[in-house]
DNA sequence: AATGAATGAGTGTTCATTCAT
DNA sequence: CATGAATGAACACTCATTCAT
């Protein structure tokens, strides 16, 4: 971010991850400057709040999100296909920010503070968009069928991702899953694949 | 519950509002005593301590989850029909337990307390089990397709619910429900019946 | 005790042995509820108070120790054999009340609580009496020296004993006495020789 | 001490006369905070913890305590003389410590908190050595009997001070000590005399 | 006569934040 | 510019005691 030094930016970080494993509530600034291994006042003097730190965070990562789901709709792809890129694309990405999301998951829900989630809605809007321009011209082209609620397919696909990480433990016992890097690879390939499937099933199935 | 008085009922279900409402470290046990117009003392007095309060509160609710979702599997139904009252039930179940589920999904994602979950995961593997029954059902009757990953269709269903109830300010928005009674109606319309659709179109057998 | 049923009595056993253990502010009513099996509200409401189960206890021990220490006097004895004698019984004594002794030793070094102590003092007192004419009688024997100082003498016989005992851990390990038994034994027997030694050696009027 | 700013000292000095005259259980850390005119968190901010502060205090204070006795030995004086100055020293060391003392002592006595005493232990082993040295020169010279068990001269010394000062009311008054500066007096003369004729009597008499 | 329920005051400790340097 | 020192408020919890039954 240009207007972080490093010192901030490692503030940002580490706070990320506590705020992720314990909850916003959960972390202390004192945990943050140990674990940072700063001074426990320089985060109130950077931030000026623990909640104000949080803003920032939100900021900082929502920025990260704006990632380029909106140019597949131009490739030179057929519509499952670009679903499936689609699809793809978004599961990575989340994946790769669970921390950020873990923490906006529970911001979102608790009615406790008042966070600007302007510019998340904003990303959150983006990629609806670009989700409907491909559904649209798949129906277009008589390849989707025409009476699915597109808004509601967004949910299906973070929803099934959330809900199987939320509950890893769960999955990894059931699935044999005994380590985090086949766990990962479990997300990668079939979790993606069956969203994938998911979502393609409903575009054309009439039931 | 058997062993509780109505003052523990009392609290309980203030704890089960405020922990869903800002999370179990957000909430204070003076916030508890305050909104339940009980004693701080009586917290600590009857459950022994916040942690014990949380335990107790789950144990509470987790009995009243055991729902029989096992006997449509017997009903006179056919397995598309037995697959919509699964997830109708399902969803219906999980919204008026909205609060619990809340408070279970924090605790899953944090790592901080050690809260014993088996009583949850065994209505978790019940429940699918009664899910595998039905599928299995339908692809020994040709209906349902083979290719599927059962384990994977309630974080499907699951998922699909919370993330929508999540975002509840985002979707009241888009989707122009401007009131509370109308959220919960589409919940139990619109989105219930996404689910349905989106869940036997990724089962049915299509030549 | 004549107005003590056995309940009372109950609870001022594991008092006495509690606050030796623990001391009086370290000891709560739970503490002392728990290990007597008796009802929280029983010490308020058999004794008052906490601190009134404390006097009580101080006096329902009192009267056991007014033993007959002034008896030694008339015994047919020497002057050397009744200071053995009275140093025997004395340490037997206080051996046996240790807690006891250790309670009031605390709560006469604490300004804390305005214990009345007057019936302490008395046994003190008559003590005192007693080993005065003791050694009176060995001084116009001429066996005792004239130049001693009576009233600290006593300070010497309880001081040895409790500072040995208060030391326990320490004594216990440099002079190897690995069993309680053991222990109780060296006190009883050499501690107690050594006591009677150096009261004897000090009284003794040597030409 | 080295790593104590004049505050921490401040503490350490109100929780020593607090901790003696009330016992640890008996002081609160808003006792503490009140009497010395510092903020509650400044006690858990310095030391960690009360009982961290207990620690604390009793190593500052244990570094006190080792004062050299044990140059007596080496000094040109006859076996009565040192022990006349031993005890004389010993006496007015642990008068000048009477409240850490006093504090020990019921660490010592009370299973409740684990204390290190190493410290203190080492100190009274040392003062033991001087000691056995001291005797044992007398004995060579045959000035001093051979029969003596020597640890238990420590507790004649010890244990007679602290049993006249812990019935200080007692003795104040039978012996008509009606202010401090006569009882200090007391102490310094007739008391410290009262003890060295004890101990050299033990020594030299057969009894 | 005895007790379970309940409570207000107090416990030690941690919190986010401020401020002098 | 950065930080160690410091703090008031809040934290979860325990205390001795009371009271209706």
């Amino acid at each position: 971010m240009s207007d972080c030094n490093d010192k901030q930016i490692l503030i940002l970080h580490v706070a990320e991850k506590l705020f992720a494993e314990k909850g916003f509530d959960g972390t202390s600034i004192r945990d943050i400057s140990k674990e940072a291994k700063i001074n426990i006042a320089m985060v109130s003097y950077y931030f000026g709040s623990k909640e104000k730190l949080l803003e920032r965070l939100i900021l900082f990562r929502t920025n990260d999100l704006k990632v380029q789901l909106e140019n597949i709709f131009n490739e030179q792809l057929t519509s499952f296909e670009k679903i499936d890129k689609f699809i793809e694309l978004y599961i990575d990405k989340i994946d790769s920010n669970r921390h950020m999301y873990q923490i906006l998951h529970f911001e979102i829900s608790y009615k406790k503070r008042a966070i600007d989630l302007a510019s998340f809605t904003a990303v959150k809007n983006g990629n609806l968009v670009s989700l409907t321009k491909i559904i649209e011209e798949g129906q277009a082209q008589n390849v989707f069928k025409k009476d699915v609620n597109i808004p509601l397919i967004t949910p299906v696909i973070l929803g099934t991702y959330f809900n199987f990480h939320t509950n890893k433990p769960y999955f990894a016992e059931i699935l044999n899953l005994n380590s985090d890097e086949k766990y990962d690879q479990y997300i990668k390939n079939e979790l993606t694949k069956h969203i994938q499937q998911t979502i393609k099933s409903l575009l054309i199935n009439e039931k």
